[in-house]
DNA sequence: TTTGTATAGTGTCTTTATTACACTAAGTAA
DNA sequence: TTACTTAGTGTAATAAAGACACTATACAAA
């Protein structure tokens, strides 16, 4: 049976296709995400948090369209980007503020919205967050703060970080978060952070040590209160030759 | 800055979206897939093999589409069903047959597809093929006989591949490859066959057997030219109890 | 200048998991 | 009766994971 497309079943409106992005930074402290705050109005009650997306142009591919919004929002090129899945409930624009804010931007908001998600990881001092097009204002929110996000964005964060705790939980993606020189404590506090679990100290060293993709700096830090730690750098050769391989062995 | 969808930036068409479904099988042997035939004529020339899918409704999510095309195809309800992800580049139309297909079926052929893969794990023997309004001809072909397939489904099909393969190494799904009733020779070829690798017997039935989700039958097999082996069944209770706990010990 | 405090850095022992390995049992087919 | 095929079973060696405590060195505060 040939068939067109049958618009019986549909609106005879094609849907919006969106890019969405959790991106993701680590302080030292805590995982941190960014999120913006856009509505219609000035009022605070008009104004929702949501995560930073936009709708994908149609001579780019999807990677493409989040490396997009990364770059406007970050300034940042290559960082580490991982596609999450797709999310296209179509009830999920419950929220009447939601409504009225979609309402507002888009010249079909009665169509449907099916939205690609990605994750990716950067080292936060490097990143200057920039107003753009799809946002008034940007910043860093504190993962473990965030109790509600417009649309199902509460939903992609939060398997956008079960994604994240598997992947880290088998190779190590998480420098990825971490300045270029860093100390092996500030990179198992980053370990514990994610993975939310505390790690013997010694054990830890001992496993990511065997990995041998770290370079031990003579370099140490100055300033801290205590006794300096030396700095390490990750080294990419050694990552690659082991990424062949799947990092059979390895995992916290 | 506020905005509404830049047209500018694209064709005033918006993109259609489909599910394209990996459907696996296994027959003791190899790994198959369901894979169907269609094309603009009879010609074989202008006939092309491609994984089946549909475009979504409206008024479904993503899952119910890749349920809606599983039970179409299969008869089946209640598989078990993945997703893998989004794909769609632009330019994933390079074959001259796809573009005339499309051509053929398609109100808009120039607007552009994102489709979201799924994959699907049933018993072969419950299955019965159907050729429907999406699919001409239907069947199952081994995996690893598959060199071409139409768009980009045989990219579909590698990452869908990879995907189980990661996924069987942690959590043994691949019971739902299998009958309800199996031999432990018949589950160790099934992880042999996917995971493309040897594996010890008495090392294979050690960790299964520790992991406790199967239960032994009193009933044997008939008519083998070998001494028969009892028949187990999956233990859907213990399963659940230990999903939650994550299989954190559990690999190979 | 002494004391307190915070993190760095290091080794061993125990427990658990992984690997390697070979024979007998019980069916069918020739 | 023999050949063939898969079922079913245990142990010893090696590797990985987990638990555990002390000294070193910087700064800050008294």
């Amino acid at each position: 049976m040939n068939r067109a497309y049958n618009h019986t079943k549909n609106k005879g409106l094609n849907p919006n296709i969106s890019v969405d992005c959790v991106i993701f930074g680590f302080d030292f402290e805590k995982l941190n995400v960014v999120t913006i705050r856009r509505g219609t109005g000035n009022g605070s009650e008009l104004m929702r948090t949501a995560l930073p997306g936009d709708l994908i142009y149609d001579n780019e591919n999807l990677d493409m369209a989040a490396e997009r919004v990364l770059e406007e929002l970050t300034g940042l090129k290559d960082v580490y980007l991982e596609q999450v899945g797709a999310f296209g409930d179509p009830n999920r624009v419950r929220n009447k503020k939601d409504e009225k804010w979609l309402k507002s931007i888009r010249e079909q908001p009665e169509a449907r919205v099916v939205t690609i998600a990605y994750y990716s990881l950067l080292p936060m001092e490097k990143c200057q967050l920039l107003a753009s097009s799809f946002a008034k204002s940007v910043q860093w929110e504190a993962v473990a703060d965030i109790k509600d996000l417009a649309f199902d964005h509460l939903e992609i964060l939060k398997t956008s970080l079960d994604k994240l705790k598997n992947k880290l939980a088998h190779q190590p993606v998480g420098v990825n978060l971490l300045p270029e020189k860093f100390t092996l404590g500030q990179l198992q506090k980053m370990y514990e952070t994610i993975l939310d679990k505390k790690i013997d100290k010694r054990n830890f060293r001992r496993k990511i040590q065997k990995l041998d993709i770290l370079t031990l700096l003579d370099e140490k830090q100055t300033g801290v209160p205590h006794k300096p730690s030396h700095y390490v750098k990750f080294n990419d050769k050694k990552y690659r030759e082991l990424s062949e391989t799947g990092f059979d062995n390895f995992g916290f």
